[in-house]
DNA sequence: GTGTTTGCAAAGTGTTTGCAATTTA
DNA sequence: TAAATTGCAAACACTTTGCAAACAC
């Protein structure tokens, strides 16, 4: 089995060039289970990985990524932005004390009664995120 | 009626002392219809009805009203801090374009099926963000 | 080769903080 | 007068940007 091809064919059925920055950070976050990430945290993690990638293309590519929709923005904080690697419909437990996201599958809430978007607009998400902390 | 005595009774029962500055972004934010404001737009606001008041005392107001409980913190955006004068159980469209919120009624969305928080949590609020864009 | 992507450092935005001066009770 | 609050400016955290060098095709 090739190393990467995976990844590859991700990246350029997304029509993004398979740069070694992005195939490798797409290695850290697609190659396992569903995570959260903030900028940050990949960036520190491709730098154990000896990836070596600047933090504003982890910014750029976390935004490219979701642009083609490999990953999700999660507002749950007003101070700093989460990307989901689980792009389905599903909402969030927010670990206030530890700044941590943890998935509520998608079938465990229901949302309904839904009203209409707003004249001359269209719904890009809904973002259910309860906040939770220490007690 | 001596005006004030409203936010100054507010401000006393929520165990603030009435300042000046207190008081005249307690008018701006309860004196007439529920709203949703950003640091920036209160300060400019209160610049404009000549109110002098700095802007770290905007954002430590914010706080504080938020704290005992007399606002309510909206994560819509992972850029920018909105406080919501309905601290009452309702939700949100966020209008991405405009940077803007609208309420969504109470009653008009069901939540229910609820997950129980994780281990050692409390619940501290529950959110629903329904982003929306021009089309 | 040509256009895209990267890294760097600088700049930008929103927010918080330290501390002296002011205000409130 | 003692304690709380304010304003200022500096510091901060996170994010974006401009541009020359490096890379992908």
């Amino acid at each position: 089995m090739r190393p990467y091809s995976q990844f590859l064919d991700q990246l350029r059925t997304a029509g993004l060039r398979p740069t070694r920055q992005r195939l490798a950070l797409a290695k850290l976050l697609f190659g396992g289970e569903d995570r959260h990430v903030t900028a940050e945290i990949l960036h520190d993690e491709a730098q154990r990985a000896n990836v070596r990638v600047s933090l504003a293309t982890v910014y750029n590519t976390l935004h490219q990524f979701t642009d083609v929709g490999l990953l999700r923005e999660i507002a749950a904080d007003a101070s700093k932005a989460y990307f989901d690697t689980n792009t389905t419909k599903h909402h969030h437990f927010y670990l206030a004390d530890q700044g941590m996201l943890m998935d509520i599958p998608g079938d465990e809430i229901n949302v309904d009664n839904l009203p209409t978007a707003p004249e001359g607009t269209k719904v890009d998400s809904i973002d259910v995120v309860i906040r939770v902390s220490n007690n």
